[in-house]
DNA sequence: CCAAAAGTGTTAATGCTACACCCATGG
DNA sequence: CCATGGGTGTAGCATTAACACTTTTGG
């Protein structure tokens, strides 16, 4: 740490957020229309520079509420990853902690305004190259995707995507989404239900959709993220997503 | 990202380096004395400033070499992630990127000359709070630790503590110290030897030991790190640590 | 009644745990 | 021969994968 350095050197640092979400059930990330060089025109990832004083959640937080008027975290942030400091800014030497972000749709105030246009996008469609980000984004899409598809397997943070109250078929479909496979809902079904300490019957069931109504779960206690806790490895075995 | 923020401002940039090997079948990790405040006298992690026109891993190489004089990286190297800027250094802000280096045991070169002195110490007496580090390096060795734990799960980081040639029961060893736990000999051999892409026989044999010679495997190809490629998930089914 | 989705039962395959047991070396 | 560790076989248990089947709603 500290030593006895030349000339402790500082960086411009800044906070990227990889929100992911599920739309109909597809996998989507939260990206804006940069209005500014450089890339210009292009999309990137919500971020921006840490203020002084501030720390790296803080700075995240207050980007992405600047950019989509969320006032709570509508989901699990955690820390993905730095970035840099070379090579990734053509301005020159900048630093990057990327978050990723695993939350409900929510609505993002978009357009009419002169702020950045921010919207939801497939991420197949970034990840195939059909869209192409700015800066390093792509790759840090491509991290988060991959940290999201490993959570899945053995923590509760699949429920992150959903609301407060959920069928066990809508969590079904997150785990398809972000996996992008099939899952028999028979099996899941059972695994979701069977693992101790993870889902939590209301009692309460849905109702007007088509087919037989279906209860209505919420996460259990202790698979509840307490504040700065980290996240217990509640499905154990893991649930694992089919390979190749 | 970049924005129309007010003061990009800057930020000192540090990177500390958790460096962990077995010793004697007990997990050990390498500290410095510090020789200067703060914290004048207690044990850190090895770590310094990153230099202008330095890349985060370029950083925390040239740190340990500087404290440990190994020329090329002993081992596995990654990112583990960012801890501050604020409350973590009582002279002010300082942002730092903790990397974990998993390493067969090197030798440190220590002593006598007039830097810090670098040794290896059993992370058990740091977590139990034996031994008290300095900043929030005793934080950032409990997350170390328990990623080293999940990695070994799935991945064939395991052997990065061992050199390049190594017995079943070398490798066992490992999981066991790092995992806190005992393994059934005859299961963890079917297992790793079982698991296609993971070990290579290198048809060559120990000798002079105690007991009935014991066959030299590598790492297969599928399973070694193409520089800067992701590791392979080649444990799959994953092995499993024993769970309380 | 029919379609659609929720949820339960059942069976075969797979993988793990816990051992018994044999093999090969040094002393 | 014996102690020590390397390595194989095998039975029982737990979990998964695949799929038949029943339940409960809306149209």
């Amino acid at each position: 740490m500290p030593e006895s350095h030349p000339a402790p050197a500082c960086f411009p640092v800044t906070v990227d957020v990889v929100a992911l979400t599920v739309v109909d059930d597809v996998l989507n990330v939260l990206l804006v229309t940069r209005l500014i060089e450089p890339f210009r025109g292009r999309l990137a990832l919500p971020g921006g520079f840490v203020l002084p004083g501030e720390d790296l959640v803080t700075a995240a937080i207050r980007e992405l509420a600047e950019e989509t008027g969320v006032e709570q975290v509508p989901g699990h942030l955690e820390q993905l990853g730095s970035y840099g400091p070379r090579g990734r800014d053509p301005r020159g030497d900048v630093l990057t902690v990327a978050h990723l972000l695993l939350a409900p749709n929510f609505p993002v105030l978009s357009a009419g305004s002169d702020a950045e246009h921010a919207a939801w996008y497939p991420v197949g469609q970034v990840l195939d190259g059909e869209l192409e980000l700015a800066f390093d984004h792509g790759r840090m899409l491509a991290d988060a995707v991959e940290r999201a598809k490993s959570k899945l397997e053995y923590s509760p943070l699949g429920a992150a995507f959903c609301g407060d109250e959920f069928t066990v078929a809508q969590l079904r479909t997150v785990y398809e989404a972000v996996w992008g496979t099939r899952l028999d809902p028979r099996n899941f079904h059972r695994k979701a239900t069977g693992t101790p300490g993870f889902l939590e019957d209301t009692g309460r069931m849905t109702t007007g959709e088509t087919g037989r109504p279906a209860a209505l779960f919420r996460l259990a206690a202790a698979a509840r993220p307490a504040a700065g806790q980290p996240i217990r490895a509640v499905l154990n075995p893991p649930l694992m997503r089919p390979r190749d």
